[in-house]
Order: C-alpha cells, then sequence, then structure tokens
DNA sequence: AAAAAAC
C-alpha cells in the first residue's frame, strides 16, 4: 500500500512524498479513501498513529475546490487542548502550502483580534478549543451555518474534560447536511451516544486496541522513597547513566512540575517546563524550545500528555505514577513514536502502590521493576552565577561497582556519611555544603513549606519554630 | 488527591 492508492490529488501527493512519507500508516490506508468518499467516520486509534494526516490530508483535498466567505468558515476542528489545536494547525500549513487554504486558529490565552480578523477575511479550515469558539460564536464572530464539514478529535480526552455539553451545541449550529469524523482512544458509553446523535452511517476504523501500549517502548518501573528530594536524586541518576537524547518528565502537579525545572537547571540539565498555569505564548515558547533541541528535558503536567507529536523523544519519566491508568498509556505514548523504540520509566513510591496496579490491569502486562544501584555521590549544584547559567551537558557520576540492592528498603545509604566522603573523595569536599539531613522526620513538612528546592544551600529560606507573630498573621 | 479549558 502507498500513498499513490488512496486517492489524493497529485499536488497532493507531491507534497506528502516530498515531506518523506511513502507508507500510509494503518489508519491513514483506511480513513483516507473514506473521507474523500464523504463518509462518516469513527476513528479509535491511540495518538502517535499518524491519525491527524488521517483527516487533514483528505480535508485538503476536499476544501480545494469553492471559496470561503465572511465569518462562515468551511470546516471545523475540534481540540482539547491548546498544543493538540496549535499542532494540527502546524499539520495544514505544511501540507496545505500549495493550496491557498485560509485557516485560522481559535485558541484560548491569545488576543481575539487577528483571530476576528481572520474570521471576517473567510477561513476554509477553522481549528479550536470549544472555549475560544464558543466564546466567538457567541460574540457573533462566527457562523456555523456553512460548516459542512466536522472533525472531533480526541473525543475522549473532550469528554474527561467535560467539553460534551459544548461539542453537543456546536453540533447543532452545524448544518445536518454535513460530515463528521470522530476520532478517540477509547470508546466509552458517553462518546458512543455522541457519535450516535451526529453521526450518519459511520463507518468504524479501529487500528489499536484501546489501552494498548506501543510494544516499541521498553517500560520499568522504577521503586522510589516518596521524598520529592529522593525522587530528584533518582531522576539524576537515571538521566546520567541512560542515552538521554530527549525527554519528557511528567509530574501530577504543576508545583512538581516548577520545582523539578528548577532543581535541574540548578544541576546543570537544559530543561524546561510546560503546564497549565503558564502564559500561552510562554508553552508554546517551551514546546518549540524542547522541539528544535534548544532544550532536552520538558518537565511537564499532563497538558503534555495526550496527543503531542514531538519527533524523537527517547525517554519519558513518570516523575509521579499517574491517578488514572489511562494517562500512563498517554504519557508513555510520547516516546516510541513513529517506528521509532523508546523508554518509559515510572517512579512508583509505596502509596502509589494502587495506581500502578490500576496501571498493569489495564494494559495487561506487568511492567518489569528496576532496582537501581545506590546513587553516586553527586557534586553540589554550583552556587548561581552569571557564567554558570550557560546551559551544559547534563552529566552525573555514577559508580560502576555501586552494589545492586535487592529492594529499596535493603538500599545502602543514599550518600556516605560526610566523614567518609572526605577520606574517598578530598578534592570535592569543598565544593559540597552540608548534607541534607534525610532522616529528620520534619523533612517533608519542610519540603512543603519551603518553594524552592531543597539543593538549595540553606541560608536563605527559614527553618526554625515559626514565631507568634507569624501564626497570627497567617492564621494557623 | 490534579489537570485541562473563556474573558
Amino acid at each position: 500500500m502507498s500513498f499513490a492508492d488512496l486517492g489524493l490529488s497529485d499536488e497532493l501527493l507531491k507534497t506528502v512524498t516530498d515531506a518523506g512519507y511513502t507508507e500510509p500508516t494503518p489508519i491513514q490506508a483506511s480513513a483516507i479513501p473514506s473521507v474523500l468518499m464523504m463518509r462518516d467516520i469513527i476513528g479509535i486509534a491511540q495518538t502517535g498513529t499518524g491519525k491527524t494526516a488521517a483527516f487533514v490530508l483528505p480535508m485538503i483535498d476536499i476544501l480545494a475546490h469553492g471559496r470561503s466567505r465572511a465569518r462562515m468558515p468551511r470546516s471545523l476542528i475540534l481540540e482539547p487542548t491548546r498544543e493538540l489545536a496549535a499542532q494540527v494547525a502546524e499539520n495544514f500549513e505544511k501540507y496545505g502550502a500549495g493550496q491557498k487554504l485560509s485557516m485560522a486558529l481559535l485558541i484560548g490565552g491569545v488576543s481575539m483580534g487577528d483571530q476576528i480578523k481572520a474570521l471576517e477575511k473567510g477561513v476554509d479550515v477553522l481549528i479550536a478549543t470549544p472555549g475560544r469558539l464558543m466564546d466567538l460564536f457567541q460574540r457573533g464572530n462566527i457562523l456555523l451555518t456553512g460548516c459542512s464539514m466536522l472533525v472531533i478529535d480526541e473525543a475522549d480526552r473532550m469528554l474527561d474534560m467535560g467539553f460534551i455539553p459544548d461539542i453537543e451545541e456546536i453540533c447543532t449550529k452545524l448544518p445536518a447536511q454535513r460530515q463528521t469524523l470522530l476520532f478517540s482512544a477509547t470508546m466509552p458509553p458517553p462518546i458512543k451516544k455522541l457519535a450516535d446523535k451526529f453521526l450518519q452511517n459511520p463507518k468504524t476504523i479501529e487500528v489499536a486496541r484501546p489501552a494498548s501500549t506501543n510494544t516499541n517502548i521498553t517500560q520499568f518501573v522504577v521503586p522510589v522513597a516518596p521524598q520529592s528530594f529522593e525522587k530528584r536524586k533518582r531522576l539524576r541518576q537515571l538521566l546520567g547513566q541512560e542515552e538521554v537524547r530527549n525527554a519528557i518528565i511528567f509530574c501530577n502537579r504543576k508545583t512538581t512540575v516548577r520545582e523539578l525545572n528548577k532543581s535541574l537547571k540548578q544541576h546543570g540539565f537544559r530543561s524546561g517546563e510546560i503546564h497549565g498555569d503558564m502564559e500561552q505564548p510562554q508553552r508554546l515558547a517551551e514546546l518549540e524550545l524542547f522541539k528544535r533541541g534548544d532544550i532536552n528535558i520538558l518537565v511537564a503536567s499532563d497538558v503534555a500528555a495526550r496527543g503531542l507529536d514531538i519527533k524523537g523523544v527517547s525517554h519519558v519519566f513518570n516523575f509521579d505514577a499517574p491517578w488514572h491508568p489511562d494517562d500512563y498509556v498517554h504519557r508513555i505514548g510520547r516516546t516510541g513514536r513513529g517506528g521509532a523504540t523508546g523508554t518509559a520509566y515510572t517512579f512508583v513510591a509505596p502509596d502509589d502502590a494502587e495506581n500502578l496496579e490500576n496501571i498493569e490491569k489495564l494494559t495487561g502486562q506487568k511492567i518489569d521493576r528496576l532496582e537501581l544501584p545506590a546513587p553516586a555521590e553527586e557534586e553540589r549544584p554550583a552556587r548561581r552565577t552569571r557564567r554558570d547559567r550557560a546551559p551544559r551537558t547534563a552529566e552525573v557520576e555514577v559508580e560502576a561497582n555501586a552494589p545492586m540492592a535487592e529492594t529499596v528498603e535493603e538500599a545502602p545509604r543514599a550518600r556516605p556519611r560526610r566523614e567518609e566522603t572526605r577520606r574517598e573523595q578530598p578534592q570535592r569536599e569543598q565544593a559540597r555544603r552540608e548534607e541534607p539531613r534525610e532522616t529528620r522526620s520534619d523533612d517533608r513538612r519542610r519540603d512543603r513549606r519551603r518553594s524552592h528546592t531543597d539543593e538549595t544551600p540553606d541560608d536563605g529560606g527559614w527553618n526554625g519554630p515559626i514565631p507568634d507573630f507569624l501564626k497570627v498573621s497567617f492564621g494557623i
């Protein structure tokens, strides 16, 4: 099977082959001819299966004829997150280069002015997240009566995010005579209902068993202590011993994302972060830095878990085990894309045992446990000076002969005591400050209270008892 | 328990 057999126009075919694609993926091979025949489609496919091109390519050919009118887009693509919407827009720019199709990207977090201007001129393709689309619709900037093609992408994610009522409302604004494509990784009952209601005689295409993980991805569970500084230490150890070209590190909370990125940077890693509390331009900029390789580590919340297609991500680390098992499948799916191989490490603290069980139940496979050797002694991050902020390649020393521990509980002390260290490596002692008091029971509290990371020298923070006047003003 | 999405 080749792209030439799918019925795409010669011009588009040339663009596709020039881009280096010769063989369509299974979802492309089955969806493209049907979309060109104007059928409604239910596509059950994981992200990373080539799903986006499966609808973008035939849409370009379908929209090649005809002209758009002011405020009346001819097609609409709905995406759950802003980044995904932007990514689909990039695809249209890439493949639709020769076709002079007009496009508007309607997402929140950026100014409405340009979006409204584009709508006024008339667009062939509208790519939107539901919030901004509804907003502009209610302001009267969009008429959907001329929209004869609708794509609902990542429908199950839309469901998770509570977008289904919005989607239903949008569907009723579109003409009844239209083509609708619905893509989802899974088919929970509400999505099935949505499809029954708004699709006509759809052809169902299923290319990947839901909840199955890509076999290109080597997966490991890494038992870790629950304290965040222990997890960070383990992470640095792994980053140092693995051939990490490119890694996304997922955390469950936005605050953890910020802390971890700060810590990694202090240790000289070229890292960045992305989460929903950041300004939209900043989010896109960080993503761009990562894609270009200016940074090779992206610390992320689940905003980046689904659908993001970044080439050549060699590793995914779950710094926190995800709460929901389907998030696990999506997160690790950021690596091993397009036939490449990838490695996924998931940190599992004792409290995460149940989450891990659910993950293994969902994927139907037991994930290998990886017991790390005791970490080698690290250099303390240097005090930050201007010179030190220059990015350098990540390096962590790992002791070659470190004993392999059977379980975490039996693991030797993570760091040698000061006396031993001084004897063994006197030249490095000067660079190091006092060891963190790892055994102290108040470590967790301290860790939570202080916004900066444990590696920061303790000269700026408050470690003593809280004085009475503070207790009063904070109502403690 | 979180995150995401409109101002």
